[in-house]
DNA sequence: ATGAAAGCGCTAACAG
DNA sequence: CTGTTAGCGCTTTCAT
């Protein structure tokens, strides 16, 4: 097949009998000075030639890419499906494309994947930050006056980035509250390593509070996917609170399925034997052992607020930025916080 | 904040006291024709003056664009989200970056974001249709003479696409034969309606072909998100399938967790009262329900050989594409396939 | 209401 | 080894 040859502006001017400037103004919306029959003549032209006009060669001029991109942590994780689905919905229906990055929660991966982005001349980043430490790539969205949205996560060391995430103080809130009603008194917190994931952080702040004198919290982190640290760790536990009414607590999606699979392994029934609560609340969620409770998280508007905010930032950038936005969870009550003892 | 000056590669040279031709070269690894002293003097104002290259002007001139596109018809579906991480895997990995849309299931989303995309300059699309007949924009496409590799799902009427997708008939044939196997009789293949969606035809097709005298097969076709239908017929085949043996067989994802929720309302036992086995095998199937049954997909490596295949097209246009590849599924064995009566 | 001309930032002959 | 020159396809003053 012979090498297709490009349709241009010109061919259609040609076509139209009119200048390359009248079909621009054609293109953009400008009829206020065009003629009707040269308007008409245009479409025309544009029709018979199947034109399209060329994305990269505008931008050149008018410094507008129409990219926006989102670089998530960690594509596999399934919480940032719905995420992803909002901010699609938002970033297209304004006309804008998105590109989406993975960073595979490796900082120099999503330094490499932003310095990518830049040179694509993205006009604006959803962030979901991998590591709270400041990385270079950020910096340099800075510098060349990118927009930026921090999503899910936040960043501790860089100041004025608007930033939309759960209220996470106030979700464990609401699973606490609900622990003590339904008569827990130990707790097992659940959760990957918190340190550089500013969401993890404050979820654990936030359970270390002492909620209430009644409420004894013991915390395990999950360094390693093996689970036999974990086996060891609950066994030990559940010695402890075998009388005493506990419950797991799981801070994200990924530790949830992996409390699930060592509470199969090891017989344990659910809520005979334990309780669980999750935050976050996958579909399936409603079916796993009878169904657990959760604390939902409204991911599709956290995407679509996001990419909102963005927009707006892009469009108009004379407002102060670093706002902080916490949408709140909501409580889903399940059998696997219906303690039996609790009658 | 004064609106920030772009740096260009007429800046470097001035910096450099080069030319730009130089500093392009530079720049594009063309080291042979530069002496050591120029080379380091570029290399020198690259980095003061944080000069990054700008991708649009870059394409305007070569015509590559770096950009490839996903269109998947259902991002909500958890199924995609894997083989959407293999897809960003290969193509960053070769330094492409990643457009993703979103079809919603809607024939026109799907032309329209095409159409998008082709004005951005895409040089490849992969494709999930959401309807196999054959829309205008994929006419566009290949009008424009950008690469097209179909996804999971092909195009009954366009020819000559590469298409990378689960090798359909032999996961089903694996299905049933693990079914009579496990002694049953009576199956009822839960569906999503099939009719413009190759996969689910093809799926459909190898169930309706008698395996062997033993099995009567039903169709359930989910035409709405409303269980009723379903819960009347699931009765209506449980009362003659209950001396007889019974599995249900669900298509995909959507109509697994369909069912079991329906199996969780009316309480009826898995495997006791009836089988269960799914195609496609999302993470937690392995805990609902004491464990499904399941055909795995290589979601990942179907995202990987995709985006491959489609790299490699625009690489060397110069072979016959339309190949079709069928990748194998896996059974796994697990409780909800375990007949009672079988013993 | 319309067009001529000057770029946007980069690359690629071609000539030295 | 290096630089000059001429665009890539589009937008945008500024005239007319």
């Amino acid at each position: 097949m012979a090498h297709k040859t490009v349709v241009t502006i010109a061919d259609v001017a040609q076509r139209a009998g009119v200048s390359r400037t009248s079909v621009s103004r054609y293109l953009n919306g400008n009829l206020d000075n065009l003629s009707p029959g040269t308007a008409t003549r245009i479409a025309d032209a544009v029709r018979d030639l199947d034109y399209r006009p060329n994305a990269w060669a505008r931008s050149l001029k008018t410094r507008h890419s129409g990219l926006i991109a989102a670089v998530v942590a960690d594509l596999r994780n399934e919480h940032i499906l719905a995420v992803l689905d909002g901010i699609e919905m938002a970033v297209n229906s304004q006309g804008y494309s998105l590109l989406i990055s993975n960073a595979q929660n490796r900082l120099d991966y999503e330094e490499k994947t932003i310095e990518r982005l830049i040179q694509q001349r993205v006009e604006g980043v959803i962030l979901q930050p991998c590591d709270d430490r400041q990385s270079s790539a950020v910096q340099s969205l800075k510098r060349e006056d990118i927009r930026v949205v921090l999503m899910d996560r936040s960043l501790d060391v860089v100041p004025a980035f608007d930033t939309v995430l759960l209220d996470n103080q106030d979700a464990v809130d609401q699973a606490m509250y609900h622990i003590i009603q339904q008569g827990y008194r130990q707790v097992l917190y659940v959760t990957d390593p918190p340190e550089h994931v500013t969401s993890r952080r404050e979820r654990e702040t936030a359970i270390k509070k002492q909620h209430h004198s009644t409420l004894n919290v013991s915390i395990f982190v999950r360094e390693s996917s093996d689970a036999s640290q974990f086996v060891q760790a609950l066994q030990q536990w559940m010695a402890m609170s075998l009388k005493e009414r506990g419950v797991i607590i799981c801070a994200n999606v990924a530790t949830t399925l992996f409390t699930v699979a060592v509470l199969d392994q090891l017989h344990i029934q659910v809520p005979t034997d334990v309780g669980l609560l999750a935050i976050d609340d996958p579909p399936w969620a409603r079916y796993v052992l009878g169904g657990i409770t959760s604390i939902a998280q409204p991911t599709l508007d956290l995407g679509r607020i996001a990419a909102e905010r963005l927009m707006g930032r892009i469009q108009d950038s004379h407002s102060n930025p670093g706002q902080v936005l916490r949408l709140s969870g909501r409580l889903i009550e399940r059998r696997s916080t219906q303690h039996p003892h609790s009658l």
